[in-house]
DNA sequence: CATGAATGAGGTTTCATTCAT
DNA sequence: TATGAATGAAACCTCATTCAT
C-alpha cells in the first residue's frame, strides 16, 4: 500500500509536471503573438486547453508565467552556448559556431527571442517601469550578462591572437547583436529563397569579413 | 469681414496645427516610456498639458495617434534618405551620408526608434492581430521596404563599381544595422566627451574600412 | 464475517465522527481569524490537516460547515445555561451565575462569540440576505430565543420577588446583553491588570447595583 | 471670461462634491446590508445610480471607500461629543447630553453603528489580517479610545463629586453601552407611538436613576 | 474647440465546488 | 473514503472613449 501510495503520488506529480509543460509553450505562443500586455489569460488558457483558473494553480499570475518562460528560454540558450561556443579553442571557429547557434535557436524558437527583445534594447531610455516582473529582472540580467561576457571574451581572444582586427570587443559584440536583430527583422515577413543553412553561412562570412584582420 | 473670417480661420488653422504639433511629441514621449499598451490617454494628455477630450479633437483614438507618430517619423526619415542618400552617385559617399543621417536622426529622435522596434521585432510570427492601427500597417511596411531597397541598392552599386568588397548586399545591410545598434547601445554611454559629430565620423570610417574592397 | 463487518463499520463510524470532531474546531479557528467571507476552504483544510475534498465528504459546503459550528457552540452554551443558571432558585444568585457563565464561556471561547455576534445585533437593519446559511437561521434563532427566554424569565422572577427594580424584563435582558458586548469589545485590545475572576465579579456587581430595587 | 471660467470650474467642483455626497451614503447603505466582504462595487454603484467606473473616480478602491465612511462617521460623532458632552461641568448634565447625543446619532445614522460593530467585535482574536484598510486602522482605534476616555472620565468625575454611586467607571460605561444596545434592539421596535424624543428622555432617566448615589 | 466626469467593456485574479483516481 | 487538480462564475479594477457644458 505504501508502494501504491507512492505510485499514485508520483503519477499525479508526473501528470502535474506534464500539464505545466503544456501550459508554458502555449503561453509562449500567445505572448509571441500578442506581446505581454495584449496577451490575455483567457487566450492563454484556451491555447493551453485548460480553464483560466487552472493556469493559476501552476503560476501565481501573468507576471510569473511570463517570467518563467523567459527564464526557461534563457537557461536553454545559455547552456547550449557554454557547451558549443565556449569550448571552441579557435576564435574564428567559435564565432562561426556562435552565429550558427544563435540563428538556429532563433529559427526554431523565434518566440523566445521576441520576448527577450522586448526587454533588451532599451536604447538608453528608461522603460523599466512598464516592464512585467520588474523585481525579477536581475536574474535575467544575469543571463544577459553571461551571454555578453562569453561573446566579448570570444572577440577579445580573436583580437589577441591577431585573427580579428583591432577594436573594442564590447563594441564588436554589440555589432554582432545588432546584425542578429536586423537579420531577424528582415526575414520576418519575407520568403527566403535560400535555406536557413545558407543564410547562416552568409551572415557568418559577411560579418567575419568585416572583422578579420 | 470676409477677410477677417479668412484671417480668423487661418489663425485657427495655425493654432490647430500648433496644438497637434504639441500633442504628437508628448504622446511619443509617453509611448517611448511605457510602450503602446501601458501608455494611457490620461498620461499623454498630462504630458501634452491638454485635457483628455482635447486629444480626441485631434485624433480619432489612441490607435490613430500612435500610427500618426510612426508615420510622421517614417516620412521624415525616408524623405531625408531619398534627398541625401539616393541622389549621391558615388556609393562610398552615399554610404557616408546614410550613416550620418541615420545616426543624426537617431540622436534627435531616439524614442521613435524604440517605437519602431516594438513593431518590427515580431520575428516571423504573425502579431498583426495584436497591433494597433492594424489596417494601416501596410503604409509603414512600404516605408520599411523602401529603406531596405535604398540600402541594398547602395551596396549593390558599390560592389558593382568595385568600391566595396564582394558580398550579398542584404547581408551587408544586416552588418550595417548591427553597427547602428552598437552605436545606440555602446557608444552612446561611453566617450561622452566626444561630440556626436566625431562619433558618427568614427563609425562611418570603421564600417567603411571593413567594407571597402 | 457479519460481526467483522459490523466491527469494521463501527470503527469506521467512530473514525468518521473523529474526523468531524477535528474539522469543526479547525474550521472555527479559521473563521475566527478571518471572518466568514475571508476564510477559505483551502485554509480550513490545511488547519484541519485534511485535503479540501475531504471536508466536502463531511459537510455539504462552506455554508453548512459554518452553520454546524454555530450550532455546536449554541448547543454547548445553552446546555450549560440550563444546568447552571436555570436551576438557581434565587434570581440574584442566578444573575450572578449567568454573568459568570457568559463571560467564562467568552473567555475560553471568544471565537464562537465573534461568530455569533456577526449574526445578532442587526439593529433593526435587515442583513439576512448577506448571511451564510440563510435558510437554517431558524434553528439558531430558536437557540437565541431560548437564551433570551431564560434570561428574561430570570429578570421577571427577580422583579416579582421584589429583588430587582420594576422594569420590562425584556428590556433588562437587552441591557445585560449590551453590557456583555461592551465588555468584550473593550477588553479586546487591552491588557487587563485584573484577573478574569475579578472582572466578572465587577461587572456582576455594577450591573446588579443598577438593577436592584 | 475669467469669471465665467471660475464659475464653470466651481460649478463642476460643486457637482463633483455633490456626487461624492451621493456615493458615500449609498455605499454606507450597501455595507450595512451586506457587510464589507459581501458588498460588491457593482451593487454600490447601482445603489448610487452611477456606473462602476465612476465610483473609482472618487475613491481609489473598495477599501478606501469603506474607510472614508468609517472615518466620516467617527469624526462627526467624536466632534459632537467633545462639543456637547465634554464641556459640561456637571457630570449629571453631561451624562444626559451624552445619552441624548448617542441615541440621536444612532437614529439618523443607524448603519454606521453596524459597520463600526463589524470592526470592533473581534474580541481579543487577531483578525486584522482580514480587515480592509489595515494600515489606517489606528486612526479609527484612536477615535474609539477617545470615546472611551471621555465616557469613563465623565463617570469618574460624577463619582468623585458624589453624584454617582461608587463603582468602577469602566464598568459603568459597559452598563451604559448595554442600555444603548437595549434601546437599539428593544425600544426601537416597540412603542413606536412614542417619539424618539420621549424614548431618549426615558432612557436617560432610567439609567440615571440606577447610577445616582 | 476645450474640458473632464461618466461610462462600461474587458482584464486579472480568487475560490467554492466537483470528480476522477 | 481521501485526495487535490480542474473548473468557471464572480469580484475588483482600469482606461479608451463619449458628451454635456
Amino acid at each position: 500500500m505504501a508502494e501504491k501510495q507512492t505510485q499514485t503520488l508520483s503519477r499525479r506529480e508526473r501528470e502535474k509536471q506534464h500539464h505545466r509543460d503544456e501550459i508554458v509553450p502555449a503561453a509562449e505562443r500567445v505572448f509571441v503573438r500578442k506581446g505581454y500586455q495584449s496577451a490575455t489569460m483567457e487566450e492563454i488558457a484556451q491555447e493551453a486547453e485548460f480553464a483560466v483558473g487552472t493556469i493559476y494553480n501552476f503560476f501565481k499570475g501573468k507576471d510569473e508565467l511570463y517570467f518563467q518562460i523567459l527564464l526557461r528560454g534563457a537557461e536553454q540558450f545559455i547552456t547550449a552556448m557554454e557547451k558549443e561556443v565556449m569550448n571552441g579553442s579557435d576564435p574564428t571557429e567559435a564565432l562561426s559556431a556562435l552565429i550558427r547557434l544563435r540563428l538556429e535557436t532563433f529559427e526554431e524558437h523565434r518566440g523566445f527571442f521576441r520576448v527577450i527583445l522586448e526587454r533588451s534594447s532599451n536604447m538608453g531610455v528608461d522603460v523599466t517601469s512598464a516592464m512585467p516582473a520588474k523585481d525579477k529582472t536581475s536574474v535575467l540580467e544575469g543571463y544577459k550578462q553571461r551571454y555578453f561576457d562569453i561573446v566579448t571574451d570570444l572577440f577579445a581572444r580573436g583580437i589577441a591572437s591577431g585573427q580579428f582586427a583591432e577594436a573594442d570587443p564590447i563594441y564588436l559584440m554589440f555589432c554582432l547583436e545588432g546584425a542578429f536583430h536586423a537579420y531577424a527583422n528582415y526575414w520576418h515577413d519575407r520568403e527566403a529563397d535560400e535555406s536557413a543553412e545558407v543564410r547562416i553561412e552568409k551572415l557568418a562570412r559577411t560579418f567575419l569579413r568585416g572583422v578579420m584582420a
